[in-house]
DNA sequence: GAAGTTTATAGAACGTGTTCTATTTCCGGC
DNA sequence: GCCGGAAATAGAACACGTTCTATAAACTTC
C-alpha cells in the first residue's frame, strides 16, 4: 500500500497522469464536483453523488482527491486558472495600477457572483482546509496574488507589490465569503473593495 | 414545539438565561468547548465529548447551540471579550495609530498562538461558518473591527478609520488561518501584518 | 401543592464524509 | 497471449454531526 503513494500524489496534482483514461476520469470528477456545487452549494458536493455522476467508483475518487476539501480546492484552482486565461485574453483598461485593479477585480467579482452556489461551495472549503490540503490552498493564493499583481504592472511585481496583492487578495476573499453567507451585499462587496484598493494604491 | 422557538433564541445569544441554572450550564458548555479545543483542535470539539465534559445532554447541548459552528463561534466571541477586556486594563503605547494598532496587534496575534489547537478550532468555525451563523459572526467581526478602532483614536472612529480596520481585520485573519494550517510562520504573520499595517497607516 | 408546561435526560436513529474489504479489470513486460 | 501488480469497482462498515423519541425533572400559575 506504500509504494503506491507517489503515484496517488501525482493524481492529486493533476499532473503527468500516466493514462488517458485517467486524465479523462480526473476530468469528470472535476466537472461533476463543479456541476454539483453550481446546484446546491457545498452541500450538495456529496461524495457519493460525485463518484455516481462522474462515473467513478466511490474508492476511486477518493484515490484522486483524498477529501472533499482537496477536491472542491482543486475545482477552485481550475476556474481561477480559466479566468486568468479569459483575462489574458483581455486588455485591461486604466492607465493607473488602482484602475487596473479595480477592473480586474470587478470583473472577477461579478463572474463569481453569477454562480452564487459554485462560489459559497469553493470559498468555504478553501477557507475551511486543513494543513492536509496547504499544497492546494498554496496554488489558490498564488493564482489569486498573481492575477491581482499582473494587473498592477506587466513587469516583475516589487515585494510591495506583492505586499499589496496579498492584501487585496484577503480582502476579496474575506468579502466574497461575507456575501455567500448573506452577511453582505453586493454592493457592500463592491464598496469595499473599492475602498481598500484606494487605500492600498491611491 | 413552535412556541418555545423564542426562548431558545435567547439561549444561544446568551443573554437573558432565565435561571441560574441556565446560566451556569451555559457557562460549563463553552468551558468544555474551550478545554477541548485547546487540547485537540477543532476536530476535538466533539459534540457528544462536550456534552459529556459539560455534564449535559446532548440534546440540552443542542439546544443552547444549535451547531458546532454556533458554539464555537460563540466561543471565539467569548475569547475576543476577553482579551479586549484585557486591552482595556492596558495603556497602549505608541503615539502614532500605526505603532498602537501594531502594538495591539502583535499582542493577540501572539496571545493566540500561545494556544495553536484553540485558534485553529475556533478560526476554522469562524471561516466555515453558514448563513445560519450570520449573528455571530457578525458579533466577532464587529469586536475585532472594535479592537482596531479603539487602538487607532480614543474618538469616535470615522469611516476611514473603519474601514481601515476592517481590512486589518480581513488580513489579520487570513494569517492566522495560514499559520494555524501550517502555510505561514509566525515570523511570516508579523512581517505581513507589519507591512500591511504600515501600507494602510503610514 | 397539584396541573400543566417548559426544559433536561438517555439513548436510538439517520446522513454524509471517510475507510476498508473482496473482487474484477487494466496495463506493461515477457 | 499470459502474468503479475497496480488501479478500479461495488458495497459494507465506521465516525461524528445532527435529529428524534420517550421519559423524568424543574418551573409556573392557580
Amino acid at each position: 500500500m506504500s509504494p503506491s503513494k507517489s503515484r496517488t500524489d501525482a493524481l492529486m496534482a493533476g499532473e503527468e497522469l500516466s493514462s488517458v483514461a485517467q486524465r479523462e476520469r480526473r476530468k469528470r470528477i472535476v466537472d461533476a464536483t463543479i456541476a454539483l456545487a453550481s446546484k446546491g452549494g457545498f452541500d450538495a458536493v456529496q461524495m457519493r453523488a460525485v463518484a455516481d455522476r462522474a462515473d467513478v467508483a466511490l474508492g476511486t475518487l477518493y484515490r484522486y482527491f483524498p477529501s472533499k476539501v482537496h477536491l472542491l480546492v482543486s475545482s477552485l484552482a481550475v476556474e481561477l486558472e480559466r479566468a486568468q486565461e479569459k483575462m489574458d485574453r483581455t486588455t485591461v483598461p486604466g492607465d493607473s495600477p488602482y484602475e487596473r485593479v479595480l477592473f480586474v477585480l470587478g470583473r472577477i467579482t461579478r463572474g463569481l457572483q453569477r454562480n452564487p452556489h459554485l462560489t459559497e461551495a469553493m470559498t468555504r472549503a478553501f477557507t475551511f482546509a486543513d494543513a492536509s490540503a496547504g499544497a492546494e490552498v498554496d496554488r489558490v493564493a498564488w493564482l489569486m496574488e498573481s492575477m491581482f499583481t499582473r494587473a498592477m504592472s506587466d513587469e516583475d511585481p516589487t515585494d510591495e507589490q506583492k505586499a499589496i496583492a496579498r492584501v487585496i487578495g484577503d480582502v476579496w476573499l474575506s468579502n466574497l465569503v461575507a456575501w455567500v453567507t448573506r452577511r453582505a451585499t453586493a454592493t457592500d462587496v463592491a464598496n469595499r473593495l473599492e475602498l481598500t484598493v484606494r487605500l492600498l494604491l491611491k
